[in-house]
DNA sequence: AATTGAATCAACCGCGTGAGA
DNA sequence: ATCTCACGCGGTTGATTCAAT
């Protein structure tokens, strides 16, 4: 028994036929929503070993912060929980824990899985690196500022406001705990934003703030082949239903042109 | 209806870090 | 100063679900 207190993390033959992997039983989670109610979410190995549960302290913690949390939010990610971790994501990077702390609700994990799914699906989709300059581009001149659009499209004027005026530059005012609040940051739609990065330019792009999107057209070329109004709804983007206007191969075609117009060789229809 | 491949997501693993002895 | 341990993070895996054929 002490060994076992002592390492969790390492434990022997004997303990490893006795530690349960694998998915939960409703049984194990009241037991675990139990001992967390009597005992707070911290010194997880004493709540694994108190408990009864078989499991190590790191899965008991795992399960309790992804899944049996109180405010553990869950259901797709909307329009403004993907722009934010689109930004929040271009920023930091692979800081999922960090980049989790502004969508209250959400997990690290959940939002990883997002972004594996279903960022560096569209990364595939154009063949080209999730890294690489050509989708971040792609990302900061079509997608976030089509995101824009779409969160526009669908406040209700009675019930929220446009983007333009949800960016505020007083950073002084947190709006949910215990959402940290860092200096720099602006509102956007209840969350925060570094506000350089609202502000911010691309060497080879026109400015784009999100106001320079409002309703309108990304990427100053606004060219569209199709003549047609928008770029799509891009699907495999989380963005279900609406009308689409053009279709995921059309819009890589797009993307291609606006990208990489050395490679691309096709007609539109 | 059956099969197969892709997508999704819960859970595990290994490593880094910080606190305390 | 060093060691041990628990915790947290990011990467990865594998089971399940969904969609296409």
């Amino acid at each position: 028994m002490e060994d076992y207190e002592r390492n969790s993390n390492s434990p022997t033959h004997e303990e490893d036929s006795d530690v349960r992997k694998g998915p939960w039983t409703e049984d194990e989670d009241a037991i675990l929503v139990n001992f967390v109610s009597i005992h707070g979410d911290a010194r997880w190995n004493h709540i694994a070993r108190s408990s009864g549960l078989k499991r190590t302290g790191k899965s008991c913690r795992l399960r309790w912060l992804n899944y049996l949390r109180p405010d553990v939010r869950r259901g797709n990610i909307t329009l403004e929980e993907q722009f934010m971790i689109l930004k929040l994501h271009s920023l930091w990077g692979n800081r999922w824990s960090k980049i989790a702390q502004y969508l209250p609700g959400r997990t690290d994990n959940e939002i990883k899985n997002y972004w594996r799914t279903r960022v560096q699906k569209q990364a595939k989709h154009l063949r080209c690196d999730v890294n690489s300059n050509l989708f971040k581009e792609t990302m900061r001149n079509v997608w976030m500022p089509r995101l824009v659009e779409r969160i526009n499209a669908q406040s209700s004027p009675t019930t929220c406001n446009p983007v333009e005026s949800m960016v505020t530059t007083d950073p002084g005012q947190p709006i949910r705990e215990p959402i940290p609040l860092e200096p720099g940051f602006v509102q956007f739609n209840q969350q925060f934003v570094p506000a350089s990065e609202l502000s911010a330019t691309s060497s080879n792009s026109p400015a784009e703030t999100l106001s320079d999107v409002q309703g309108g057209v990304v990427n100053g070329s606004g060219s569209d082949p199709a003549g047609q109004t928008g770029f799509g709804e891009f699907n495999d983007w989380g963005c279900v239903g609406g009308d689409n206007i053009w279709t995921d191969e059309e819009s890589f075609w797009f993307l291609q042109d606006q990208f990489c117009p050395e490679t691309t060789s096709y007609s539109y229809n």
